[in-house]
DNA sequence: CTATCTTTGTAAAGCTCCCTGACGAATGCA
DNA sequence: TGCATTCGTCAGGGAGCTTTACAAAGATAG
């Protein structure tokens, strides 16, 4: 419970943060303004500024003028004062990003996965990332830290990647340690839809909602739900699990078991599936579906059509637990707008209000931009954290309960 | 975001937090065994007990002996210093009761409510109120805070009733600040789902466990989420409306669009319908059905049968998006022991893993204990809670996204 | 029964951090 | 040029925490 650090820093600490903050949201002011935003003394503002600037994390920016009385320095974030790293790892693409204090991306690069896997990929990560590194301008000690976004299910604590599909072999080492190892920075891996949804949040259609639902169309389906500003995990870290939503199928048949009830109805294989069995010919990808519908196939605009007719209830299920303030679609198939209107559509037909929805602003970027966000939040954290973080006082032990952890 | 209080405080209200946490955590214990819990020093330890004691908080308990060394006294919670109340508003009943700073129930009643409405209600709910303290002995300062549940939408903020099912009028006037009034101290109204949520978080199977669903099937068929310990509310207040889970019926047929879809299939006139669409003859409530049904009416066990094969695939749904550790079924038709095994059993024939069952422990008395818990963590928090609540520092603004609130 | 050891709790001194009030410095305006 | 206004620093003081020292109280060994 409590903890056993010394509670003299924690008062400048709170100090520190709070000032930090005061910079964030309101960006270059003066410190007679810090002082009347955050409430500290002027005098304490700038034993803090000065401490901040001494270290790096501030700069002088440049002073006011034109207002009534003397001028004032004005301060602001040191950008340059460190850098993280945003990695997503697919099974076929590798994209990489460095990043300033300020999230502004300095170097982007996409490369193929190494597909001959494990350590080759590991190698493959590193080099990318001294490339970047080079590239931007950061000095030697500059990266501070890394998160990686991966498909599978990933352990939040460790950041061993327990089930990989596509890449041979990243299972059985521990990539996180490994390229901590050879870039000497914390790499904190994460499942890529849960980063995907912290992208929105941070970038996208989120951005201001406290709660709201990501849902990846593609080759699966999958989801990752913010819930008052936070992720979601669930008690097994399987939260948003959509796949398996007993909707589009009948739940009791055996054939839905495996991929899950809605994900063998509306994922790629199922879509592709239906094209078949309506008698389409246009080809076997959805991506080919797509293609065909544009040039008119009667047969592709009823197999997705009824895709979306299917995907419409599952949009209402999220709605009716969760309540989102928006979902917002994303992967290659749920970007379409053929697709999207179409949902829309059906949405309509359900009655009761439909859910917002969105479709992914920034669409394929979105794992790799909440791996920055992710990144930041770390750093932020580890730099100006808190180490006490009270939550609410637990409740007393009554009757035959068990203690509140 | 910053606060514009003095910060002088904060430093002596953390460790008046600190110690409070480790006397609740750890039940009664000596100045000594606090100060190295906690890491702070004895000496502090000894001032903020004196001031903790000398405003009635805390009482000494005893002394150790028996170890080796001088014998210590020892410290505990002073369980009368102060005392709450919770109350459950329903259509028919009004529950109450009296718990002290411990959480113990000290007077507790029941009484069919005012069914004329309105202001009668309010005035009820002040009598039983009076009656109760003084039962218990509380003294007329004693009671400090009063948190109510009762059914319909309730505005988090405010307190305002907007929809009140069974009560008439109460959605016209403002009850939490008539109840102020009347009894001179703070009240809170909350939606009694959301209240049983908490009850069984504290008292119930939730207790422990971080992330869990509460499922409360009666009249309707409503649910409460708890995700890492909070209550989801969702965007508008309606997180956790599995009514509308377009489930267990055609999400298209508009005669499920007013009750919700899940609901009109197996709300109570749902299984009430089925059974005399089955030729069913022993009666036309749920009580009856489950009635005729111990008695060995072949029709109420297919009517039973069929309503938990229609219930199973809203809990796989339930699991695939919010992955509870478990979830809790509760109210009149969801604690019945047939309907669970059905339940279980369909469950089982889902595929995949299923969700971790349990029939609700504290019954139709979750929401007056949660209304007790709730009542509770509120004086906790407004006695010794932080004005600072540092939650994660904001990500900064980019690009065109707005910024985070 | 006494000496010794351990633990509890208090006292005094010092440090950190914050605030207040005063004051010089800088700036716009009349 | 003088004045009002705002910025930023200096000096003084208070709150709260820690450390060191020490007296008090109890257990244990001989």
């Amino acid at each position: 419970m409590a903890t056993d650090a010394p509670s003299t820093p924690v008062a400048r600490q709170i100090s520190l943060r709070t000032v930090i903050q005061a910079l964030l949201d309101e960006g270059p002011i003066s410190r007679a303004q810090i002082a009347k935003i955050t409430g500290l003394s002027k005098q304490t503002i700038s034993e803090v500024v000065r401490e901040l600037e001494d270290d790096g994390w501030l700069r002088e920016r440049g002073r006011t003028q034109g207002v009534l009385g003397r001028s004032a320095v004005t301060y602001e974030i040191n950008n340059r004062a460190a850098f993280v790293l945003g990695m997503d790892l697919g099974g076929t693409k590798l994209r990489m990003a460095v990043a300033d204090l300020a999230g502004a991306v300095l170097a982007e690069e996409e490369v193929p996965t190494d597909l001959r896997g494990g350590l080759h990929v590991v190698e493959q990560i590193a080099a990318l990332a001294r490339r970047l590194a080079a590239r931007a301008g950061v000095p030697a000690a500059g990266l501070r830290f890394g998160v990686m976004g991966t498909p599978g299910v990933v352990d939040p604590e460790s950041g061993a990647i327990h089930v990989a599909p596509n890449i041979p072999g990243v299972d059985r080492i521990d990539v996180a340690g490994a390229l901590r190892e050879r870039l000497g920075i914390t790499i904190a891996i994460e499942n890529d839809v849960n980063l995907a949804v912290k992208g929105e949040q941070w970038q996208g259609h989120g951005a201001g909602a406290g709660t709201f639902a990501f849902i990846a169309l593609g080759t699966g389906i999958g989801m990752g739900i913010v819930a008052d500003g936070k992720l979601l995990r669930g008690a097994r870290g399987a939260a948003g699990e959509i796949a398996y939503l007993p909707i589009g199928g009948d739940p009791y048949d055996p054939r839905g078991f495996m991929l899950g009830t809605l994900e063998t109805a509306v994922g790629s294989k199922g879509i592709a599936d239906r094209y078949r069995d309506y008698g389409g010919t246009a080809g076997t990808t959805v991506r080919e579906i797509f293609t065909a519908l544009e040039a008119g196939d009667a047969i592709a605009a009823v197999t997705i059509d009824e895709t979306a007719r299917l995907i419409a209830p599952a949009l209402i299920a999220v709605q009716a637990l969760i309540d989102p303030e928006v979902i917002v679609l994303g992967g290659s198939i749920g970007v379409r707008t053929e697709l999207f209107e179409r949902i829309r559509h059906h949405l309509a037909r359900c009655g009761h209000v439909p859910p917002r929805l969105a479709i992914s602003r920034i669409g394929n970027r979105a794992a790799l931009i909440g791996a920055i966000g992710a990144a930041l939040t770390d750093l932020h954290n580890s730099l100006f954290g808190l180490d006490v973080k009270p939550g609410d006082l637990s409740l007393p032990t009554v009757g035959g309960a068990d203690g509140d952890p």
